[in-house]
DNA sequence: TCCATTTCTTACCTTTAGTCAATGAAATAT
DNA sequence: ATATTTCATTGACTAAAGGTAAGAAATGGA
């Protein structure tokens, strides 16, 4: 099977077999079980990872609470940008919500790739743009909507989410501790 | 004078005189009054800015009210990515908050700078890296903090910022109304 | 300088979220 | 299968934010 990161890729970029065979090499898949934790506060992000199957969530740990801002699902490169780029520690932790299968992609392999073919440098502007509008999105909504609100967007548009995420954890990726998310959850049936 | 934006940039990479001079005359500056709109929601985004003097503020108008996203002040790079790369329209607006000079970088003038020279993938990769950290880390904030320790945040770490924009965009940009930013200053006072 | 406009503050009341504790449901492990 | 732990809901109370309206302060022109 060609690998789902190649089809992926070739949304944007079209690859001969030499660069096919150069990612396949540089970026192996893994799997990781439910619970596994890909990075933990403190360290140094040392990869990326390509989203094959499976659920991760990034979170930080606040006074013994997690608070998760992000959940990373299917064709997502899931990268602690600042950590991994500029090599210091991270101040939050990357988890399996399922069970993974992932591209991993070390920061020596990315060097690599990046070196022996300049075009992916084009490939990383491309998908870093996509990533920010994204980011620029997700930021613009959290500023200008409620939690109900926020709740009831990822109903419509991603309603798959919440068949696969325990809601403690939804409850605060939208903003609001757990309790409240019940009462939202009960506000709208009714 | 060497031009701020050469000089930024030169933060990043080394240039040489050739490249100076394509992006000096690729990127015009010119200035802009107080209250002038660089995009309006509903127009594709056609260039891009560098702040070198000014503040710009992005902002959605939602049931009739301005909800501010983002400040950008001196040495930041000015993008409403999604519609500026994709030339699909914005949903947003951008409005200088004070007098502005700024670098203005065109759709096209961007293409002729990528495809003359090619290191300049690599420039917008590192300038996009760090973006999408910096969004990366506000998107945090904003799920992890409540509105009165972001006023605090922003009172400890950019002062400034407060004295050059008024208190009802700062409001809504740490999503609150005006009102209660009002009750949140009253209350760190007492 | 004065007037008009804009911005900020305050008061009152409503709505929503947070906190803490208890209970019931569901998932997990042995 | 049962026991244990984890998760979701609910209630009672507290804290914070929203809505509305009025007035004070600041700003900007003419």
């Amino acid at each position: 099977m060609i690998s789902k990161i190649i089809e992926h890729l070739l949304h944007y970029i079209s690859l001969s077999s030499d660069e096919i065979t150069a990612i396949s090499e540089s970026i192996p898949i893994q799997s990781f079980s439910k619970g596994s934790i890909l990075l933990k506060e403190g360290e140094v992000s040392k990869h990326a990872y390509f989203n094959i199957k499976g659920c991760v969530r990034l979170y930080y740990l606040i006074d013994g609470e997690e608070k998760t801002t992000f959940f990373y699902t299917e064709n997502q490169f899931i990268t602690s940008i600042k950590s991994f780029t500029n090599r210091v520690p991270a101040h939050h932790f990357l988890e399996c919500v399922e069970d993974c299968t992932l591209g991993v992609l070390s920061y020596e392999a990315e060097i690599y790739l990046l070196k022996k073919f300049p075009k992916f440098e084009y490939l990383s502007r491309i998908l870093l743009e996509e990533e920010l509008g994204h980011y620029q999105d997700m930021l613009s909504t959290y500023i200008t909507t409620k939690p109900e609100d926020r709740y009831k967007k990822l109903l419509k548009l991603n309603p798959q989410l919440l068949q696969r995420i325990p809601q403690y954890q939804l409850a605060t990726f939208l903003g609001v501790t757990p309790e409240s998310l019940s009462r939202i959850r009960k506000r709208i049936i009714q």
